[in-house]
DNA sequence: CTCAATACTTCGACGGTCGATATATAGTCG
DNA sequence: CGACTATATATCGACCGTCGAAGTATTGAG
């Protein structure tokens, strides 16, 4: 899994949202080390919706602009959470190097 | 950074190693996620001679084969504990939630 | 004798990222 | 009032990194 799809997948956790939504909270909680491209948002976004990690959840428009709000299916979910761990062991073989290297 | 640039690293972090020494050392370290294609490793390996991250620090010649061993510099090693750090905390949203969600 | 493992090099194909362009509206600033 | 920024989605070509295969070479196992 890409950082993008990742950051993606993490931003739809809290609640369905909308393609510049997801730009900004990814951006919010990565504290600014993420800052999706449209180009690159809007393909991973038409990928997960063919793996089935997010869905369409509505439309709505506000002042004549259209929202096409994605929400994150349980399978999504479930990819993010082992993703956290693969990157937490990533992480870790740096930062608590002891019980790696053993 | 991606994920073969910065297994590459680490793998370095212990001793300096030749090609397929980093190769395998990636794939012990990541519990089998990361298996580095030998084409990712070299390019990998060419990008981050460039940057300054990774030296050559030796050859040997063993069994008519050559061995190629690079080593991790200063710099490579700022960069991959500052990435780690940038793992952990995007594992943090998924795993820890309460303290980013605030 | 063939196959697997070790070991490095190179190259083409593929996939994902990025920035630009297009389109449209509302609000801010000089 | 005109320029610019933010919001919002769509699309496209360029670019970069990854992957797998082919090439070269040696040793040891079956």
């Amino acid at each position: 899994m890409t950082e993008a799809t990742y950051f993606i997948l993490v931003a739809l956790m809290e609640k369905p949202l909308h393609g510049y939504g997801i730009i900004k909270q990814a951006r919010t909680q990565s504290l600014g080390d993420v800052d999706l491209a449209v180009g690159t948002l809007y393909s991973a976004l038409d990928r997960l919706s063919e793996t089935g990690w997010v869905t369409l959840d509505h439309e709505e428009t506000v002042n004549g602009r259209l929202r096409r709000y994605y929400r994150i299916t349980d399978e999504g979910v479930s990819a993010a959470r082992a993703h956290a761990a693969r990157l937490q062991r990533a992480a870790a073989l740096v930062l608590r190097p002891n019980e790696v290297t053993s």
